[in-house]
DNA sequence: CATGGGATTGACT
DNA sequence: GTCAATCCCATGC
């Protein structure tokens, strides 16, 4: 990934990690689903300014905010923009590609589609803990590259953030038209609320 | 120093 | 569909 691909807006920046792989160690797995957060909006963390926790939002683009979510669940984000801009993409979902056994050994679940199909499960399927709150995304331990060529072409659909109540109508939310990997989805027949609302052909 | 809420998930009704 | 689990941190007294 270029140094330069995270300080732009992060709308762009969400749009475009979708197809992009996010690796830790023997794990990978194909982005389908992110969110953006900008703290302009209420929703976003860095809404309430420069504290303790925001500090890696405010802080150079291209490293990891990461946090604990309900107490339980840690949940991944690329900081976004400008230093001094409070931006991050929120990683929802991912469709698993490296390290499939390891991922099932560590959720405790079979199916390819439970593996990374919400925030909290890929970063219990990848083993990304708040440790790695800051680290460098073009370094490692975690990495995020650039889309392998079979998702160069991959049509991205916009919708409404999932799970927030602030700021709700916002259409922040990017995924992989037609991924059976993202996140929420029921196998209902029929319009699904959260459902992607518009698309927008990639080039 | 005490309190409350949250970018979720999975088990159970 | 409903609900508890569980912890970090911002906020307020």
């Amino acid at each position: 990934m270029k140094p330069e691909f995270y300080s732009r807006p992060v709308l762009e920046v969400a749009r475009d990690l979708i197809g992009c792989v996010v690796s830790h160690g023997p794990t990978s797995g194909v982005i389908v689903e992110a969110e953006a957060y900008h703290d302009s909006e209420p929703a976003c963390h860095a809404f309430v300014g420069l504290t303790q926790r925001t500090q890696v939002l405010f802080g150079p683009p291209g490293r990891a905010y990461v946090y604990r979510s309900y107490g339980i669940h840690a949940l991944l984000n690329a900081v976004c923009e400008p230093e001094g801009v409070g931006a991050a993409v929120l990683i929802r979902a991912l469709e698993p590609l490296r390290g499939v056994e390891l991922m099932r050994a560590r959720r405790g679940a079979d199916r390819l589609e439970d593996l990374c199909s919400g925030p909290g499960k890929l970063t219990q399927a990848l083993a990304i803990e708040l440790e790695h709150n800051g680290v460098d995304l073009r370094r490692g331990p975690i990495r995020i590259s650039s889309r392998p060529a079979a998702w160069r072409d991959v049509r991205v659909a916009v919708s409404k953030r999932i799970g927030i109540t602030k700021a709700a109508d916002l259409p922040w939310r990017f995924t992989a038209s037609g991924s059976r990997f993202v996140s929420g989805l029921r196998a209902k027949a029929g319009r699904t609320p959260g459902a992607p609302t518009a698309v927008t052909p990639e080039k």
